[in-house]
DNA sequence: TATTGTTATACTCTATAACTATA
DNA sequence: TATAGTTATAGAGTATAACAATA
């Protein structure tokens, strides 16, 4: 465990604001495809499988159920899910990207992963593919696993 | 630019949760100390170097003037920092990290920096080091370089 | 009575504007 | 008048609670 020699600061305050900067860059390509952020992220979930209830699309994209049905309002306005009714379960909205969803999905995505490719350019390809093999490792931990509280400091 | 082949994720949308998790690994330690995510950060920032406005304090931490000013009145209670006037202009308030400010500032660091080296623990040693040189390097881009708004699809 | 989706309310965080004291 | 710091106001985003429809 030498690699905070050289006084590294903490994970977070590195990947924070380069997170934010990267967020940044997708705002104006969402802007010009007319989807939100919170539009896109739903578009995400739902293609490739469908949803059966909203609150299980919230719980998939970690929010909550109250806070994406403006969201989906939106995105059902412009064509890009489809909200119907269950027939067995008259409750329940059954959801899914439509084919025009999919293709602005496709097209925000290309845009993003270019601005993403010209930005990491720069870096080897070898550190690029560890990178990005770190960064899915650090993703597949469950929450449990960050947040393991230490003692004070002996 | 091979990398997207097999279908990853835009990387906002790998690192925002990581950093989420991260952050919410840290407040633990540092509620156990006493101190908020901001105090935190304004210490690790006044460490090495004190700062003569609050003004190029919030600037060197990218947040508002307005917004730091409980922060250090909670540091100043707590006798981490000092402000003391500034007897050439009356106006400016001298910033200054005190010695028990430094000893919280290492115990909350030596504590986060313990709970990465653990989740990075299972990585193999190499891609650690090629993921560190990569977050480096991308943290050292200027936002400009990140937002270049690119055309549309063509 | 329990559950899905919705609406209403409250709370947190941040940004903007107005104020004071010095210069 | 201009600037450093402070306080007050307003806005966005989110969470919690109440509600209507259906089971």
């Amino acid at each position: 465990m030498t690699d905070h020699e050289g006084g590294r600061r903490d994970l977070a305050a590195m990947m924070q604001p380069l997170v934010r900067n990267l967020i940044a860059a997708e705002l104006p390509v969402l802007a010009a495809h007319g989807v939100s952020m919170w539009g896109y992220v739903v578009l995400n979930a739902l293609d490739g499988e469908p949803m059966r209830t909203q609150a299980a699309l919230a719980q998939a994209i970690g929010a909550d159920k109250t806070r994406i049905i403006g969201t989906l309002d939106e995105l059902q306005d412009a064509g890009l899910i489809e909200r119907t009714p269950d027939p067995d379960d008259r409750r329940v909205r059954l959801l899914a990207i439509t084919a025009e969803g999919r293709r602005v999905r496709r097209a925000v995505q290309a845009e993003i992963w270019a601005n993403e490719d010209r930005l990491l350019a720069g870096v080897p390809e070898a550190d690029r593919h560890a990178f990005l093999r770190v960064v899915r490792a650090l993703s597949a931990l469950p929450r449990e696993e960050y947040v393991r509280t230490p003692g004070p400091a002996r």
